[in-house]
RNA sequence: GGGCGCUUAGCUCAGUUGGUAGAGCGUCAGCCUUACAAGCUGAAUGUCGUAGGUUCGAUCCCUGCAGCGCCCACCA
């Protein structure tokens, strides 16, 4: 092939498709259970089925292609498993919304009405984000595709929970818990966001009661963020032992407005300091009044309802008005009877939803709880001994903070999309029945009237069983039992406790074993001022407008190597895609150069059996073994960072920079020594194309499916050699380390460096073929030399080496230092070199002050005596190269002036 | 309020048995060298947040402080 038939560039919009086409004939990514390889099995975190492509998918998901990719490279029985959430709050409010816009209210069409217009939704948006996750070039097995809801995760969900009813881990109860008014739902605690707020605190006057219940000129004061709760106050508290209030404790006093007399009672959850020592109590609307009424007896005044207005209870002045209009009013009504005392400033946390954001109002309902302590010390004990990796480990303290003061997770919801509870009661006889299939009848009393539970399932109640009900659970499939558990799961540490730590306590619990063995959790991404990504902000980058600008596999790539792996969050700077894109077009300009040298030769190689008679053909196989190795531990560590960082260098600073520079003259001259140069490349370049696959899908499956047009093979390859995605994954075994040809090319290198400094610094042109003499100060440096000598002189444009063995610095030649020596590179006649005196004193001074330093530390007694004997000397032959580098520098100096 | 993390070049960040600091981007200079100017070849730039301690030697280990951030938390 001539460089001009293959395309000067990536074309990767079309390509794109056209390789993802050919992947699903090929069936790249389909999983099978096969039992003479190893398992490797990811789950996709579900994406809502509303939900649409954007960065964090980018984050959470190119890792795992990554994973999955390499595995199956590798020789493993791989699935990566994909599917959707009905992500029950979020999109039944995108259906109540859409409806509420054709002027339909939801509760008007009924239960059922509305779930049929979910589904419609669901079944005309739920493919959206799954054909994006196929632009991203996620190589999940589609076929697997599953979805929260469909009929056997249903099943898997309703055998979990009568399950955990039958072991007594779910129960029902009354308690106090977080409402939000806009969503009509009860929340957990983990769906609590905690944000702080700037507010006042409101000092309210309520007289204090004689005998007779007659108001009395004593006031007692009572501090409260919340006045419109004062509505429905049952009692006032204050601390036993307060020595301003244990006098009236037993009395009563009048609360302002609705005019009732309510006790004075003590509790020490009282906090003496804080505000006047007096809470007023309204235990329907405050976790701790509600804790201190049970206590107490104090009865429950409901004043704000469910969508966050004001009861009846509250007055005809106020029933019917929005919460914080009631605010307004409650606080000019007090002010207007004279029972405000003050108003300061204030602020504090105040608890919103995770998915409308509005402040949440806490409520007294029945709702159902699972009794998560025993979850929880089965969750800690496999991480503990284990069985589970957290990495980074750095988590595995939230992780234990979270397990240790957990409380019951409350899982219904008042809402129709969602996993309706398969609780059913019987009216007759009270009886309780949890069963998969709803039965005929009551199984005590036989009735035949039975009632489902109105309510249905938290979302995350259902995530928590992916990593086994997309398996098949609770059927005893052959999946489930070779892929489970699954081998590792990356998720955003922002669901760390929503879903991963769920996963582990279910798995634990349901199955017996951990649903993974590592847990790998990533940072967010932010803007580059440092913003959280959000639509309202207008800051996150649509990323299919990004495959379209940089291409799919750049901004993977990209992503890969500024991964927010082990750190809190990081910074999506404007430009990093650039950085993948210029990796795109290098490794596909390598590939052409090879191509366009390639004529008509059909070149094979066999990387058992390669020719490495050429310095350099050791030194890049060297390299190349080396490579495979440090990215496959990095990768074994979930270092993605690192993983392709080293490959990245690999391919750029060893292979394109040095390697292909130096064989350019070989494959110029053609010939037998051609031959091997591209049998040695074209090794090289295969398996590059397979270290960045994982990384880089598209683009390497291009070039791979290029070189194989070209009859380009490797006989030692053991994988399917139609796509590079089931090809074999490079063995590093069959590239020998070599250190001496490591050193020998670093000498050359070095030497090369210092050559070409010299001519810039003198402008004369980098390719003008001059004579250099080389003094050693190392012996190893001299031996080292010889085998390089040739290829030095080529790319270094060095006419002939000479050594010099002279201390002095030859006329009419410059010094340049290399490692282990000084060099003398021959100036051309006409130089005038008046004018470089300025930057070599520059580059004696820089020379002189790593020398001080070195010889501050060599003066030191202490440190010849107690540093290893090999340092110490490794010090003293550095100091004796600089020295003898700006000796030879500071003579040519002088000759100039 | 409790816990945790971060602070290294202009920017984003690497840097583990402690040995005198690196990458990418950006900047500057020179190159259209028959793969790539989205490239090549060089160069400049750091009291490694601050004050102490341990050590022959500290970006690294210990302590205090400051700034930033995250998680958890019912102080009305």
């Amino acid at each position: 092939m001539s460089a001009e038939e293959m395309p000067k560039q990536f074309a990767h919009g079309e390509a794109e498709k056209r390789i993802s086409q050919m992947w699903e004939t090929l069936k790249v990514s389909r999983g099978t259970v096969d039992k003479t390889k190893k398992p490797f099995c990811v789950v996709i975190p579900p994406p809502n089925v509303t939900g649409i492509l954007h960065m964090g998918h980018v984050l959470d998901n190119v890792p795992q292609d990554v994973m999955t990719r390499w595995h199956r490279m590798r020789g493993y029985a791989a699935v990566w498993i994909p599917g959707t959430d009905h992500a029950g709050i979020a999109t039944q409010s995108v259906v109540k919304r859409a409806l509420e816009k054709e002027g339909i209210k939801m509760r008007d069409l009924g239960r059922d009405e509305f779930l049929k217009r979910v589904w419609e939704f669901k079944e005309k948006h739920g493919s959206i984000i799954i054909e994006q996750l196929k632009r991203l070039g996620c190589s999940c097995d589609w076929e697997r595709e599953r979805f929260t809801m469909d009929e056997g995760l249903m099943k898997a969900v309703l055998t979990a929970f009568v399950q955990l009813f039958d072991k007594g881990l779910i129960y029902r109860g009354k308690r106090m818990v977080n409402w939000c008014t806009m969503c009509m739902t009860a929340l957990s605690d983990d769906e609590v966001e905690h944000g702080t707020h700037g507010s006042h605190l409101w000092h309210l006057k309520y007289p204090l009661l004689d005998d007779q219940g007659s108001p009395t000129d004593e006031f007692l004061i009572v501090a409260t963020t919340r006045p419109e709760t004062m509505l429905g106050d049952t009692g006032v508290a204050v601390h036993p032992e307060d020595p301003r209030y244990q006098k009236i404790v037993g009395r009563k006093v009048l609360l302002p407005i609705q005019n009732r007399a309510i006790p004075v009672i003590a509790d020490d959850f009282v906090d003496r300091k804080f505000g006047t020592g007096v809470v007023k109590l309204t235990p329907a609307h405050d976790p701790n009044d509600y804790q201190a009424a049970l206590k107490h007896n104090l009865p429950l005044e409901t004043v704000i309802g469910d969508d966050g207005k004001m009861t009846t209870a509250a007055g005809s002045a106020y029933a019917g008005l929005d919460r914080y209009q009631a605010r307004k009013k409650v606080v000019a009504d007090l002010e207007a009877l004279g029972a405000m005392e003050k108003i300061e400033k204030h602020s504090h946390a105040v608890g919103e939803c995770y998915r409308c954001k509005s402040i949440l109002e806490p409520k007294v309902s029945d709702q159902w709880f699972v009794k998560m302590r025993p979850l929880a010390e089965k969750a800690k004990e496999v991480v503990t001994n284990g069985t589970l990796t957290i990495v980074p480990e750095s988590e595995k303290h939230d992780y234990f903070h979270w397990m240790d003061t957990i409380q019951d997770w409350c899982i219904s919801r008042q809402l129709w999309w969602g996993h309706r509870i398969p609780v059913y009661y019987c009216d007759s006889c009270s009886h309780i029945t949890a069963k998969v299939e709803a039965p005929a009848s009551c199984e005590k009393c036989g009735n035949a009237k039975l009632r489902q539970d109105e309510d249905v399932l938290d979302t995350w109640f259902s995530s928590q069983l992916w990593p086994f009900s997309t398996l098949g659970w609770p059927e005893k499939t052959e999946e489930l039992d070779f892929w489970y558990p699954n081998n590792w799961l990356m998720s955003g540490r922002d669901i760390l406790f929503f879903w991963d730590a769920r996963m582990i306590m279910a798995g634990v619990e349901l199955l017996g074993k951990v649903p993974f063995r590592t847990l790998a959790l990533h940072g967010l991404v932010r803007d580059s001022q440092g913003r959280k990504l959000s639509k309202s902000l207008g800051n996150s980058p649509d990323p299919l407008n990004l495959f379209d600008q940089y291409g799919t596999d750049a901004v993977r790539v990209s992503i890969a190597m500024n991964y927010p792996m082990g750190r809190q969050d990081t910074k999506l700077a404007d430009d990093i895609f650039k950085n993948g894109q210029s990796l795109v077009i290098k490794l596909w300009n390598a590939t052409r150069l090879l191509l366009g040298n390639l004529g008509d030769d059909k070149i094979s190689s066999d990387s058992r059996k390669l020719d490495l008679s050429a310095l350099e053909d050791t030194w890049i196989i060297s390299r190349l073994g080396e490579v495979i190795r440090v990215h496959d531990d990095y990768l074994n560590k979930s270092d993605i960072v690192h993983a392709v960082g080293a490959v990245r260098s690999f391919f750029w600073d060893d292979y394109c920079d040095w390697y292909l520079e130096i064989i350019k003259t070989r494959m110029w001259a053609g010939g037998e020594s051609k031959r091997k140069a591209l049998e040695v490349a074209l090794v090289c370049q295969r398996t590059i194309l397979k270290l960045l696959h994982p990384y880089m899908p598209f683009v390497t499956e291009e070039l791979w499916q290029t070189l194989q047009k070209e009859g380009i093979t490797d006989t030692a390859e053991t994988g399917d050699s139609r796509s590079v995605a089931l090809s074999s994954w490079p063995d590093a075994e069959l590239y020998r380390k070599d250190e001496a040809a490591e050193a020998q090319v670093g000498l050359m290198a070095s030497i090369v460096r210092g050559v070409r400094d010299v001519k810039q610094t003198l402008n004369i042109s980098l390719k003008a073929a001059l004579p250099a003499k080389l003094l050693f100060l190392v012996p190893q440096a001299k031996g080292n030399f010889e085998p390089v000598r040739g290829v030095a002189q080529t790319i270094g444009a060095i006419s002939e080496f000479a050594e010099h063995a002279q201390p002095s610095t030859p006329s009419g030649h410059v010094p340049f230092k290399f490692d282990g020596g000084i060099g003398y590179l021959a100036l051309p006649s006409d130089i005038d070199a008046k004018d470089i005196v300025s930057k070599l004193s520059a580059r004696i001074d820089k020379l002189q002050k790593t020398l001080a330093g070195i010889e501050r530390n060599l003066a030191n007694k202490d440190f010849v005596a107690n540093a290893p004997a090999a340092l110490v000397e490794e010090t003293k032959g550095k100091a004796n190269e600089i020295n003898e580098a700006i000796s030879k520098l500071d003579d040519f100096r002088k000759s100039l002036q």
